[in-house]
DNA sequence: GTACAATGCTTGAGAGTTCAACTTTCCACC
DNA sequence: GGTGGAAAGTTGAACTCTCAAGCATTGTAC
C-alpha cells in the first residue's frame, strides 16, 4: 500500500536532506564561533531590526521566523540576560509582550551580519548559477504554498 | 565590501530556510508522535539495515549519517538502550566499535518506514512536478559537491 | 623497542528544543 | 455581570546536540 520512493526520489531525498542539514550546520558554526549565537537567535534578532520601531508582539515575532511559542520565549530569555533584547508589557492587551531589539543587540547584529552574509554565499549562492537560483525560490514557495504539512491521522 | 544579498536572493534565502526547516520539523514530529524516535536515529537504522549483515563501524557509520562522532556515540548509546543496536568491538582494531542494528531494531524500522515515506511525499514530492524534482537534485548536488564549505578563516 | 603523533571513540558539561502543563488576560454569551 | 472558552506567554523536565577534553589503541620515526 505504501507508495515506496524509487531510486530517483530516494538519490534526491538524500541530497536535499544531507544539503540542507549541512547549511545549517555551517551557519550555525560560523556564527556560534564568530558572534557567539546560534542562527535562530540571529534570525530573531533580524526580524526585529526591521520590524516598525524594532519591536514585534512575541506571537507574531514567532510566526516570522517560524518558531513556535515556547522557544521563542526561551529564546528571547537569553537575548534578555545578554541585554541584547528586552520585554515590555502590552498597555492595550496585558497578555502580550512585545520584544524589543535594544541598541545593543543592534549592535551586535551589524557585527555578525557581513561574516553570515559571506557564508550564505560561500554554502549556497556561489554554488549555483543564476537559473537554479529561481528554481530553488519556486522550488521552496512550492513547499511552503498552503503548508498543511499535517498528517491526515492528527 | 560585503556582497550582500539582493532582493531576490533574499527572497531565495528565506524562503529556502522556512522550506527545509519546516520539512524537517514535521519529519521530526511524525517520527516522534508515531515511532518514539527523531529523525536523526530513523536514519541511523536505515543505514545499518543498508550495510552489509547489518553492522557498520561507528565512524564510518557518522559520515555515512553526516554525524559528528559524538553525536553519533550519544546517538547509538540511546538506541542500546532501546535494544535497537548493539555495539560489538572489532577484533582486528581494538579502537573501532561495530555498530549492529538488532532484529528488534529492524523491526522498529520497518513499522516506521512507511509512516515516513507517506510523510516525505506529503511534505516534498506531492508538491514538486518531476521537472523541479529533478531540478532539486541538482541543487542539492551543487551544494555537496566538493563541499569544503569552511570559513577561509578557519 | 621506545617516544610521539594520529586515529577511533567516549564522556561530561553547557546550551537549545520540545512537549505538556499552567497562569493570566481577554472576549462572547446569556 | 458572571461564566466558559479562547488566546498569549511562560515554565520545567526530558531530551538532543555541541564542544572540548579525555582514554585507549595503532602507526611511525628514530
Amino acid at each position: 500500500m505504501t507508495r515506496w520512493l524509487d531510486d530517483g526520489e530516494q538519490r534526491t531525498w538524500r541530497a536535499f536532506l544531507a544539503a540542507s542539514q549541512r547549511i545549517q550546520e555551517e551557519l550555525d558554526r560560523q556564527l556560534q564561533r564568530d558572534s557567539g549565537m546560534p542562527h535562530t537567535y540571529y534570525a530573531i534578532l533580524v526580524r526585529l531590526s526591521e520590524a516598525e520601531k524594532r519591536k514585534m508582539r512575541m506571537s507574531e515575532l514567532a510566526g516570522s521566523v517560524g518558531s513556535s511559542p515556547s522557544r521563542l520565549s526561551h529564546a528571547v530569555a537569553r537575548l534578555e540576560e545578554r541585554g541584547w533584547v528586552r520585554r515590555v508589557p502590552c498597555e492595550s492587551d496585558r497578555r502580550v509582550s512585545w520584544a524589543v531589539l535594544t541598541d545593543e543587540g543592534l549592535a551586535v547584529l551589524v557585527a555578525a551580519a557581513p561574516g553570515h552574509v559571506e557564508a550564505v554565499r560561500r554554502t549556497l549562492f556561489d554554488r549555483l548559477g543564476p537559473e537554479q537560483v529561481g528554481q530553488l525560490a519556486e522550488i521552496c514557495m512550492e513547499i511552503l504554498h498552503d503548508a498543511v504539512l499535517q498528517d491526515p491521522a492528527s
